[in-house]
DNA sequence: CAGTATCCAGACCGATACTG
DNA sequence: CAGTATCGGTCTGGATACTG
């Protein structure tokens, strides 16, 4: 975890520019947040889909992601252990972010 | 100039996601994009604008945003000097992105 | 499988001093 | 007024090794 996470511990309602610029200024989160919305819920599958992400560094958005309320976490008591990440509500209006950027996306490509 | 800056000088086309990455990722740059699009155009008046802003980082964000074709920059042989950026059209797209973040405030808020 | 601890090269950015 | 050069502390994130 880094300083500037730290610093959000006890967060007094940051606002979502600041979130953005945390979020959004953390190499790989953007990537992250696109898989999970598409249904990929697991660290593992994360880690395997996208190449040169490590898992330390995905922890690490991964728990900023769910700090801010963007993720909820779910863990199931079983062996092997399994984790889950789904987008809140919240996160999903946060999410939409992504489908902006796709539409820039286009723009550019005319 | 940062490293990463010296990486996009000749782009091979960056995606808006690495567009994002990188503007967002770079303290300050929402918010000189911000003040850009409210109209203030003159970097004396940006830095005066912001507080902790220096010159030397407004300058930086001034020139990626104007590399990433967000921002147009006219200089007006004077004296005193006097320069002005404005938004490009696919500016005044991407700084649509600012809208979003300001709705999501009003969601966050409730 | 999920998550953490440690290390460290390199990037970021604030301060200062400077040019045209 | 606009912009650059340089320095230096701090943070980032990739590599590696490790626990439960």
């Amino acid at each position: 975890m880094t300083d500037k996470d730290k610093k959000i511990a006890s967060p007094a309602r940051p606002s979502v520019a600041e979130m953005v610029e945390n979020i959004v200024g953390c190499k790989w989160s953007l990537r992250v947040l696109a898989l999970v919305r598409a249904g990929v819920s697991r660290p593992g599958a994360m880690e395997h889909a996208v190449d040169g992400l490590t898992a330390k560094v995905l922890n690490e958005r991964l728990k900023k992601l769910t700090r801010y309320g963007i993720l909820d976490k779910t863990v199931y008591p079983e062996s092997p252990p399994r984790v889950e990440y789904r987008l809140t509500a919240f996160g999903q209006q946060f999410s939409a972010l992504l489908d902006q950027i796709e539409r820039l996306e286009k723009v550019l490509q005319q």
